[in-house]
RNA sequence: GGUUUCGUGGUGUAGUUGGUUAUCACGUCAGUCUAACACACUGAAGGUCUCCGGUUCGAGUCCGGGCGAAGCCA
């Protein structure tokens, strides 16, 4: 084609040629006509059944005793055929597969993994439809600072995802590509932005009147005519929003720690009340601890944690307010402990937690000892230093909670 | 025989110039049909990064060797 094009037109077709790596059988094998192991993209993308591939087989020309192997050989690797995959999940998994640079041994399991993927996508896609409406008029353009802080955050991680992507793109490192933008959409936009702002839409409540509409401009502000003619995303200057992504940090973390709870203590309800086990409902009351630093991130988004953690109720309190008995806790930072009422025994609970004790120690001792080492102070870098430093100091911290908590 | 590449939880992988609490997907276990998604959600278990030695304050990450796998050339 160079050539030709040299030839013909006085210039090279193109400048950039990608290799990708050779496609093999989950097994890393060469797909071969007479082990069976043959992937066919369009039996991916429409699905087969096992006999379908027997077909294909039988239909080609291979001899009867390589055609025993190669069925048999289906048979082992595809028991149940192939799913439909679509054509979508087919490429995106390519693509990612791109990160294995030498081979690409396709599992028709991941494929299988990204078309769910895709199903996912189609379902927030809906949901962010069904929520916008007929009625609904975008504005005219989106002023990112008035925006309610879910909005601002999801603008702000989108920005970065697309800056990574494009980014990755152009450095030719396509997986990297795939796993930000599956990131973004798993992690973010489907686990914590879709999930903080379907309070605003519960029976068209006055209260949140103004979320409800800042939550729809911002579902819709990328929206394009058709993903064929669009141009791809582009990063937007005044999306990036540091505090608030430090703050959504917190907020997961917290949200995590009491998700972690619920689950222990529940375990241990089954045996003791039953009437209990449904958390959603009323599970009680929930208590969130924290000294100043934090109190007013978490004071401000209290009903964001509540809808991820899944909460009846949630009270915050200062380090002067008791604590009554009946709480189980957990640590989330060195200022931010939660505590979630319970019923019944916790044993499970507090076996966990000496197990974290256990592990923090062991953390601390492998950087003090390392800290301690001859030479460290004229060898290390002051910025290193610090950083360890720092980490020591909050290590320490974490475990006086901790301690503190169980005693 | 020569040479190259590779060896990370059950499986497949990520890991930028050495400074992690080693990433992700599938699988496994437990719980939930919680306002888009059971092709779902939530939680948990599971690796000291093939082995030995070296360099370094510090190595999955650098060097040497052993074992093992794959490719290329004879």
């Amino acid at each position: 084609m160079v050539m030709q094009g040299l030839k013909l037109g006085g210039d090279v077709p193109f400048t950039k040629i990608y290799l990708h790596p050779m496609v093999r059988d989950a097994h890393g094998r060469k797909m071969s006509k007479s082990l069976g192991n043959v992937v066919d993209p369009i039996e991916v993308i429409n699905g087969i059944s096992l006999e379908g591939l027997h077909k294909r087989l039988e239909a080609g020309n291979l001899d009867p005793k390589e055609l025993a192997i190669a069925i048999e050989g289906q048979k082992k690797d595809f028991p149940n055929g192939i799913d439909e995959c679509g054509v979508d999940a087919l490429r995106f998994a390519l693509v990612s597969y791109t990160a294995q640079s030498d081979k690409i041994n396709l599992d028709i399991q991941r494929v299988v993994g990204y078309r769910q993927w895709c199903n996912k996508l189609w379902n927030a896609v809906r949901f962010a439809m069904s929520k916008l409406g007929d009625d609904y008029i975008p504005p005219a353009n989106l002023i990112p600072d008035v925006l309610p802080f879910s909005c601002k955050w999801i603008l702000s991680v989108l920005n970065k995802t697309i800056f990574k992507t494009v980014k990755s793109l152009e450095s030719f490192e396509f997986s990297q590509a795939t796993t930000a933008v599956y990131s973004w959409w798993q992690y973010q936009l489907c686990d914590v932005f879709i999930e903080v702002i379907k309070p605003y839409f519960t029976g068209n409540d006055p209260k949140f009147a103004s979320e409800r509409r800042f939550a729809q401009d911002t579902l819709e502000c990328e929206r394009a005519e058709s993903i064929m003619i669009c141009d791809y995303p582009s990063t937007v200057e005044g999306w990036n929003n540091e505090k608030v992504e430090n703050d959504m940090d917190i907020i997961e973390s917290t949200v995590k720690s009491l998700r972690s709870l619920a689950k222990e203590s529940c375990d241990s309800l089954r045996f003791s009340a039953l009437l209990c086990l449904n958390i959603s409902g009323t599970l009680t009351n929930e208590k969130i601890f924290s000294t100043p630093v934090v109190t007013e991130i978490i004071n401000s988004h209290q009903l964001d944690i509540a809808t991820l953690a899944n909460l009846s109720s949630l009270t915050v309190i200062t380090e002067k307010d008791a604590v009554s008995s009946g709480y189980a806790d957990a640590v989330v930072n060195e200022n931010l402990s939660v505590y979630l009422e319970f019923q019944g025994a916790n044993s499970a609970e507090a076996e966990g937690k000496i197990k974290k004790i256990d592990e923090l120690q062991k953390q601390i001792e492998r950087l003090e000892k390392m800290m301690n080492a001859k030479g460290y102070e004229e060898k290390v870098l002051p910025n290193i230093r610090e950083k360890n430093q720092e980490k020591l100091d909050s290590l320490k911290l974490l475990l006086k909670e901790m301690a503190g908590l169980t005693l």
